[in-house]
DNA sequence: TGTCAAGGTATCCATCGGATACTGGTTACT
DNA sequence: AGTAACCAGTATCCGATGGATACCTTGACA
């Protein structure tokens, strides 16, 4: 089964290219990399996320098997987020997005002003 | 500069990495992936678009320089859409996460009904 | 006269992302 | 005793965005 069929709004490649393709999970992924993070930690790293926005991204995420969310019952509360095996091998192909973003950056900054 | 200003907001990895993980630019390179295509090909290929957002679509990977839009003055109007050089290198790194996608599909799917 | 083609717009509505304010339990400070 | 701080979120509201549906244009053809 190659991605043919990626076309069909059904195929499940498109659930998770959406869930990819999300505006924070790749940033989350990316500031996790170096071992488990706390939520405001990860809410002042990645810069422009609101609360409740970085929530709903933990919390689908988790669901995903992404990431786990542990809770350590202390005052004050401490939540610690850390990637799976599965949410680790995403860095090769999130690698190779940024890569590409690094390498053409000027092309499409230049492409996008020659239109102003 | 490595990519830990990403998180920065201000960052143009940032920028590019919209415009990747918006919902449908993707399909539309691999839709463009074997030469050009015009619009009601793209619309019925690409499954579960409406015309209103394709065109949003196809106008901003334009404005970036992932592709051409080539009309003829002809009746019926016919518009050719075709990748530019720059939106054919980026089949490196979407392949990087089609495969990923296909090669951890069950999993995903197997961590989100574990919650259900 | 009416219909069809292709490539879109126009219009409207639902959903979502984002901004801001607030909560709760405990400890530390005054 | 009173109060401020800490952390991990909710609660609430609002504007932008995505999506569904209907419509437009021009020329050939029945």
């Amino acid at each position: 089964m190659k991605h043919e069929d990626v076309f069909n709004p059904d195929c499940q490649v498109r659930l998770v290219l959406d869930r990819i393709g999300d505006k924070w999970s790749v940033l989350v992924v990316l500031a996790l990399r170096d071992g488990p993070r706390r939520f405001t930690g990860l809410r002042t790293t990645i810069g422009g996320v609101t609360p409740k926005v970085l929530t709903q991204t933990l919390r689908a995420m988790e669901r995903d098997g992404l990431l786990t969310r542990r809770v350590f019952a202390e005052v004050p509360p401490r939540v610690e987020y850390e990637l799976t095996p599965l949410g680790l091998s995403l860095h090769a192909p999130i690698d190779a997005i940024t890569d590409w973003a690094e390498a053409h950056l000027d092309e499409i900054v230049a492409a996008r002003e020659a239109t102003t």
